[in-house]
DNA sequence: TCTGGGGTCCTAGGACCC
DNA sequence: TCTGGGGTCCTAGGACCC
């Protein structure tokens, strides 16, 4: 007999940024909100209240877009310095439920609830799936009392079966097969075997992992649920299709979810906040840079920002990776590695090279980006690949910046053209 | 004035070594 | 001189996620 039991749980925040700036404010409470660029700049919108959804309004379309199809909506420039914040709390009341959870992004977090069902166990509870369905119901409950924020589950036996669980666990799903299915109730729990009937009829992109450009390749090929692509007969498997269709198969069919997927990601948690594998920052301009100085002095800006996220975590860069997006959306990535550092002047010499590889059309630039990867701990002391000089400038800029924040100290720039 | 910013993971090809 | 294969590292790009 298998282990096979829904006990992986995905808790997400509804419209995550949206909530929490109705908490600062509650006057947008009830009325159309968009968190995302003010109106008439570049930028996207990142969160869309349930309000302006039936709009069109989804995030990632285009701002302008956004308030054509929503003129009479709230904007708010998103905070993101105080989101993070708010995940942590919703964290802490979640590791008073299981030992066993991960932070997946800043409104997601995986749970897994094997071998608690003893502990959630109650008399009255038909069988241990329902007693876990009553007890998140009592963690959104509880995040809602403390934090003030709403939240959804899903479980499932692996993790995208619980995500996908836990998106129609949202409020206004459009009701969609046998009407006792909890759909927008605030917790989904798919009883294992029930997969393919509960979430087979879903539309492809609804499968984690699957986005735009595999979809478009399954929609080709004339398919169009979850259950089309599980029912293909074993000729019309194409290899194009294979792969996608594994991933489908072993989250609603896995005989092993303990050795699954799903599972290294648990154990491989680090509570002191995981490994980091990359740290970058980018900006888009207001308008596009043709001048080589202008381009010169944002990119330093861009180095001083990664190495002194970098310094602050005590990681130091192999890679070093400049991007470049031209006005016409081209973009070029150039990376180089090398003995690592974590050090402006270093870096910026570096980045220096990889702009000469990188912009080499004569067209002016909307978008630079630069990263550190390959990411390694402090260097030993004989190895330091930079002088002492720039190392204790570099510790006096963070003790400044400390204490006053990022922008209380920078570079010196280029000097500006008269 | 369509298309942000922060990430992760995968693939494919070339260099290089054994 | 030719013929291979495996493994690792690096680079560039693409897909995907929130």
């Amino acid at each position: 007999m298998s282990e096979r039991t829904p006990r992986i749980c995905c808790l997400d925040l509804d419209t995550f940024f949206v909530s929490v700036e109705r908490l600062l404010d509650p006057s947008l409470v009830d009325r159309p909100v968009i968190v995302g660029a003010r109106p008439g700049q570049r930028g996207v919108v990142l969160a869309a209240s349930y309000e302006v959804r039936p709009m069109g309004v989804r995030s990632g379309i285009s701002i302008i877009e956004a308030t054509r199809l929503a003129p009479d909506a709230v904007f708010v420039p998103p905070r993101m310095n105080t989101y993070g914040g708010y995940a942590q709390r919703v964290r802490a009341v979640l590791e008073r439920y299981t030992p066993c959870v991960q932070t997946a992004s800043i409104d997601e977090f995986y749970l897994d609830f094997h071998g608690c069902d003893t502990m959630y166990r109650r008399a009255h509870d038909p069988d241990d799936d329902a007693a876990l369905v009553r007890v998140l119901h009592e963690i959104r409950a509880a995040i809602r009392a403390e934090v003030g924020l709403p939240a959804s589950a899903g479980v499932g036996c692996t993790r995208p079966v619980a995500k996908m669980a836990s998106g129609l666990a949202k409020p206004n799903q459009i009701a969609a097969g046998d009407s006792d299915r909890p759909w927008g109730s605030g917790v989904v729990l798919v009883p294992a075997g029930a997969e393919r009937r509960w979430l087979g009829e879903l539309p492809l992109r609804r499968f984690p992992g699957i986005g735009p450009a595999a979809e478009k390749r399954l929609v080709d090929l004339g398919l169009a649920t979850i259950e089309d692509l599980l029912a293909l007969p074993p000729g019309r498997i194409l290899n194009q299709v294979r792969a996608v269709r594994g991933n489908v198969e072993r989250a609603f069919e896995s005989e092993t979810p303990d050795l699954g997927r799903d599972r290294p990601a648990f154990q491989e948690y680090d509570p002191l906040g995981g490994t980091i594998g990359s740290i970058s920052n980018e900006s888009t301009f207001s308008s596009d840079l043709s001048d080589p100085r202008q381009v010169e002095q944002r990119l330093l800006g861009l180095v001083e920002r990664v190495c002194w996220r970098a310094r602050k975590r005590c990681v130091f860069a192999r890679t070093v990776t400049l991007k470049l997006r031209y006005g016409d959306f081209h973009t070029v990535e150039r990376s180089c590695t090398g003995a690592a550092s974590a050090e402006d002047t270093e870096v910026m010499r570096r980045v220096r090279l990889l702009l000469r590889r990188a912009w080499t059309r004569r067209a002016s630039v909307r978008l630079l980006g630069v990263g550190l990867s390959n990411l390694v701990g402090p260097p030993r002391q004989l190895e330091l690949p930079y002088d002492e000089c720039q190392r204790s400038a570099s510790i006096a800029v963070d003790q400044v910046r400390e204490r006053f924040g990022f922008a209380a100290i920078r570079r010196g720039r280029v000097e500006p053209r008269r």
